[in-house]
DNA sequence: AAAGTTTTTGGAAACGTTTCCATAAATTTG
DNA sequence: CAAATTTATGGAAACGTTTCCAAAAACTTT
C-alpha cells in the first residue's frame, strides 16, 4: 500500500515537517490521493496528548440563549481549529457531573460550561483540581475563576428601577427553574434588592417548574394572593410572552392592567404588540468570549478582557411596561370616590376582574 | 504508581472482564481511587477503532429549528452513551465539506447532517463512498439514503390550500437563504405547485439574503411590483413575524390588508397578536429520530420507521391569515400605501416605539 | 580523491488502551 | 500425592501517529 517508504516519511511529507526529496513527496502524494488517505486524529491525539476539542456543557439548546451562546463559542473554536463536543445537562446536576467526567476521559483540551451552581459544582471542582483550562458561561465566577456572564444582579436591579420610574410600587417576580439555575436566583436577589432600594414592597415570588400550560391558573392564584401588584418581572422573555398571553386570557390588558418586563432581549420581543420591555443581552457574544478565553488559557496567551459588567446588558423599553395602573387610579381617586361612575372603563373592568 | 500489578490486570478489573482475585480487585480499586485514575478514551478509541462520538453538522444554532433538532439528537445520543461533536456550517458548502472531513478524521462513529444540497454535497458523497453510518436531517434523501425531514413540498402545498380556502388568488413567497437551503427551495416548489393546482396566480418570489433590517424597503418594492397580492407565505416564522412588523410599518394591517403564513411553528407564534398561521413541525422529534436511525445503522439493529411524510407537519390556523382583502374591499391598500400616516392609533404608536 | 557537510530516509520508541497467550498459582480430581 | 484442571496474572502485540536517532546518500569543500 505505502508508496514504498516508511511511515515516518509519510508523516513528514503530509505535515510538511522535516525534509523530503521532490520525488518522494510526489510518490507519497500520489499514494495518499489514490487511497484517499487521511491521518487519524485519534492516533494523533494519543501521540500528542492534545485533541483540539473543547467540551461545551450547557443546560439545554431549547433555550435560545444557550443555543446562541453555543453558536458563538462554536464559531470561535472553529476559527481557531478546534471542535466542539456538546453535552447538555438538562438542568440536572447529576448529568452535569457525568458530562464533565465524560469530557475529561475524552481528554478535551478545555471546557466552556454553564453549571447549575458554580459554587457547589462537583464537576467544576474536578476541573479545577486537575487544573484544566476552562471558562464559565452565564455563571458567577467563584474566586480565581473566569466567567463570561451577564450581570444578572445589576440587570435585575435596573428592572426594579424601570418599574419604579413608571410609578409601580408592588410588582411580582416570575421564575422558571429557580432551583436549578443560579442565574434565576441572582435575578431574584438583584430584583429584591432593587425593589428594597427604591422603597417598593418586597416582590412576591411565583415559581414554576416547567413551561407548563397552566401558567394562567398559577397567575390567577398569584394575583389573587397579591391583589395590589401592578407588574411582573419574568425571568426570561418566553416566560414574559407567556405571561402576557395568560394575562389576556384572564382579561387583563397589558400594560394597562399589568406591566410585564422580560429578560434576555430575544428578537421577537420587538415584533410583538405591545413590544416587550426587557433586558437585552448578547448570548452569542458571551459564548464567543468564553471560547476565546479558554483558547487563551490553553495557548498561554493573554486572556481577552472580560466585559465590563455594566455593559453585559441594557434595558430596552417596550410597550409592555407602562405607567402603573395603581398610579393612574390614584390620580383619579378623588374623582372616582366622589362620583360612583369611573370614567376610565379599562381600570374599572380590571379591578372587578382582579377581585374575582 | 500501579498497585503493583500489570496494566492488563487493571484493564480487567476496571472493565469487569476476565477474572481477578478479590484481593487484587481491592488493590486496583484503592489505587485508582487514590490517584483519581480514569481510562483515556482516546487510547481506548485507537485500540477499539470506535469513538462513541457522533458528528452533527447543521447550518447554525441561531435558528431554533436546528437548535431544537440538535437538542433532540443530543439527548438520544447521550441516552445511548454517545457524545455529540457539533459543527456548524453557516450555510456555506465550503465549510460543510471541511466539517465533514474533520469529522471523518476524528473517526466519529456516525453522522447526523443537514446539508445545503443533498444531491450535490461533496461531503455527503465522501461519507457514502466510505460507507459510514449516517442519517440526513431536514434534507430530501437521495435514493438509498435515510432522512428525517419535514415534507416541505407537501406542507407548502397545504399552505397554498389554506390561502385559497380564504379566497386568496394572488400571494407571494418570501424566502431567506434561498440559494443555500434546499429546504427553502422545496417549499417554494411546493407552493408554486399548490398555487397552480388551485388555479391561483403563480406566486412571485421575494428573496432576501440576510435577516436584513431593510425588509420593509424590500417589501414595499415587492408590493409595488405585485400590487394585487393579498398574502405572503414566509419560509420561516421569524421571517413571518418580521413581515408582519414591516407590514405595520408600511401601514398595512395584518390580516386585513395582508395575510401572512409562516413555517416551523415556533411557540411565540401563538403568543403574538394576531397569532401566526403557520406550518407546525417538531424539530426536536426529527433530531431524535435521525439520531436513533444512525444508532441503529451503527448497531445493525432495525432502523426506526421514518415518519409518515404527512405527519411531519400540520397546519395551524391563526389570526394572521384571514379572508382575502381583495375579496372584501378591493382597493384599501392603495390608500394605505399612498399615505405614510396611518390613522389607526395602534399602528401609529407602534411606529413611534419602533424608532426609539 | 579524501574528508567533511548536508540532506534524505527509515527504524524504533512512545502515547494508553485491549486482547491474546503463556506461565504461575490454586484448586480439583483420580 | 501426582496429575489434571481451573483461575489468576503479567508480557507483548496491536491500534496509527510523531519524533528522535542513526544510517545512507548526496553534495561541498579542501
Amino acid at each position: 500500500m505505502r508508496a514504498g517508504c516508511g511511515v515516518a516519511t509519510v508523516s513528514r511529507v503530509l505535515n510538511n515537517t522535516g525534509s523530503a526529496s521532490a520525488e518522494m513527496r510526489g510518490r507519497v502524494m500520489a499514494a495518499t490521493d489514490a487511497l484517499g488517505f487521511e491521518f487519524s486524529e485519534v492516533a494523533r491525539s494519543l501521540q500528542s496528548s492534545t485533541t483540539r476539542t473543547i467540551g461545551c456543557v450547557v443546560p439545554s439548546l431549547a433555550n435560545p440563549v444557550f443555543a446562541d451562546a453555543v453558536q458563538g463559542a462554536q464559531e470561535a473554536f472553529q476559527l481557531a481549529g478546534y471542535q466542539t463536543l456538546l453535552l447538555c445537562t438538562n438542568y440536572d446536576p447529576e448529568f452535569e457531573v457525568r458530562a464533565i467526567r465524560t469530557l475529561t476521559a475524552k481528554k478535551v483540551d478545555g471546557f466552556v460550561l454553564t453549571v447549575s451552581d458554580a459554587l457547589n459544582s462537583e464537576g467544576l471542582k474536578a476541573i479545577q483540581a486537575r487544573g484544566l483550562p476552562h471558562c464559565l458561561l452565564f455563571n458567577m465566577a467563584p474566586a480565581d475563576d473566569l466567567s463570561w456572564s451577564v450581570d444578572d444582579h445589576s440587570a435585575a436591579k435596573k428592572v426594579a428601577d424601570a418599574f419604579v420610574e413608571k410609578g409601580h410600587t408592588h410588582v411580582g417576580f416570575l421564575a422558571l427553574k429557580f432551583k436549578s439555575s443560579d442565574r434565576a436566583r441572582q435575578r431574584y436577589k438583584g430584583f429584591v434588592e432593587g425593589c428594597s432600594r427604591n422603597g417598593m414592597i418586597p416582590p412576591p415570588l411565583l415559581e414554576i417548574d416547567e413551561d407548563s400550560q397552566d401558567l394562567t391558573a398559577l397567575m390567577k392564584a398569584f394575583i389573587a394572593e397579591n391583589p395590589s401588584i401592578t407588574g411582573i418581572f419574568a425571568s426570561n422573555d418566553f416566560l414574559a410572552l407567556a405571561t402576557i398571553r395568560s394575562a389576556r386570557v384572564l382579561g387583563l390588558t397589558v400594560p394597562n392592567d399589568l406591566s410585564i418586563v422580560g429578560f434576555d432581549g430575544i428578537e421577537v420581543g420587538m415584533m410583538v404588540e405591545p413590544s416587550l420591555a426587557t433586558i437585552v443581552t448578547d448570548p452569542k457574544l458571551m459564548g464567543a468570549g468564553a471560547a476565546r478565553t479558554v483558547l487563551s488559557v490553553i495557548n498561554g496567551t493573554p486572556a481577552p478582557d472580560l466585559p465590563d459588567p455594566n455593559l453585559t446588558f441594557s434595558f430596552r423599553a417596550g410597550g409592555s411596561l407602562a405607567t402603573s395602573a395603581a398610579e393612574r387610579v390614584d390620580d383619579k381617586r378623588g374623582v372616582a370616590l366622589s362620583s360612583p361612575y369611573n370614567p376610565t372603563q379599562k381600570n374599572d373592568k380590571n379591578q372587578q376582574e382582579r377581585s374575582t
